[in-house]
DNA sequence: ACAAAAATCAAACAGTTGTTTGATTTTCCC
DNA sequence: GGGAAAATCAAACAACTGTTTGATTTTTGT
């Protein structure tokens, strides 16, 4: 056993597998590729990993980490200046360039929603569902004690969709108007948006019936 | 030549290849599948349309049909009404069951956008220009002429994704919140709800700046 | 330094993929 | 009805997939 050697092609091979199932997705991905971008052996990944599958479910390990923070629920900001915050970390480490492991991150997470596979249970139990309850809590406090749960529901999941949007649609609108940058302007002005728009929406939702 | 027979093999491939592309995936879907499926032989795909790849463009060729009737652009309604009977409309298609050939539309049209390939450009030039085009002019109606154009083109976005949302997060809420329908309740719900809630977003983002 | 353990490697394996082949059957048209 | 065209078929093809093998090299512990 090789500590900086063996190591090291271990981690290439887990380096250059969440690059290309991020890339490619699980099923174009080959394991000739991997072990090529990680200038190791064809049989590199099951010696190492066991298997193709395992190999993936050890991307998502490293890709999906296990604790997150849960945040301080800060009592000095108001509700709305909560969500705010939210949205702005949620904006940023989706859409920030340059941001390590996120953009594989969401990428692979979209993968999965699109085709859902067994894994992507692990996924959301290890990324969305602590951001869900976090959002649901500040939406219940914008949204008063009154507000039906079945509006709570549907508005929870409208932000997520107002977020999420642009990962994608990008390549529809870089299709339809293949002049602009990608996520035009900077992150902020996008976040701003999409928190005036749900306060407006909020407020819509709220006071009826 | 028949023409009662082999039109029946070739049609009957091409209905089996929009279920299982649909269902699977372009390059999960196999020839095999596909033919076993028509009852056909495998050499069946490649003599009917030359092989995998031009049936699917044929598959897309006929789940988004050429021409989308423009719409009447009735000017008896408010421009309020005309986006709530736009997504009404979206709404349906997009969620309604039975709803012929539309569930597998909007699968084949999800997959694409999770993996863009070449296709992509065919499907969106087919299938949401122009109902981008549309609701475009709507929200610039409710909007104002003053409103800058990156607003408008934010809350157009904003709206589309509203309205698609259930259609990635339905495998992701199935697993948050098992116990649930697939869109809980009727689909009218959930339309006017996006509705009051875009039409809310949008009255907070117009007057401003 | 040396044997045992670990890691790497070229080569081959078994299975699946899309596609081709050549014979056979079916259909069409005169 | 008979010959030509079209369609179907079983079988095989070549390329690719993930995985295994067994030998070879490298590293480790003493």
């Amino acid at each position: 056993m090789n500590e900086t050697d063996n190591v090291n092609t271990k981690d290439a091979l887990l380096a250059a597998a969440i690059e290309i199932f991020a890339d490619k997705g699980f099923e174009a991905a080959t394991v000739r590729d991997i072990c090529a971008r990680a200038r190791a052996n064809v049989a590199a990944v099951n010696y190492h990993f066991g298997g193709k599958d395992a190999l993936y479910t050890a991307v998502l390990e490293e890709v999906f980490p296990k604790d997150e923070p849960p945040g301080p629920n800060d009592d000095s900001f108001t509700p709305e200046e909560r969500l705010h915050i939210f949205l702005r970390e949620l904006g940023g480490e989706i859409y920030e360039r340059g941001n390590g492991m996120a953009t594989q991150r969401w990428s692979i997470f979209l993968r999965e929603m699109a085709k859902p596979s067994k894994n992507l249970d692990f996924i959301v139990q290890r990324q969305v569902q602590p951001r869900v309850n976090e959002l649901r809590s500040i939406l219940s406090d914008i949204l008063g004690p009154d507000v039906p749960d079945s509006i709570l529901a549907f508005s929870s999941s409208n932000i997520w969709a107002l977020m999420l949007d642009h990962l994608l649609t990008q390549p529809i609108l870089n299709r339809l108007t293949p002049h602009r940058h990608p996520m035009q302007g900077n992150i902020d002005d996008f976040v701003d948006h999409v928190v005036k728009f749900s306060l407006g929406g909020l407020n819509a939702v709220k006071g009826d019936t």
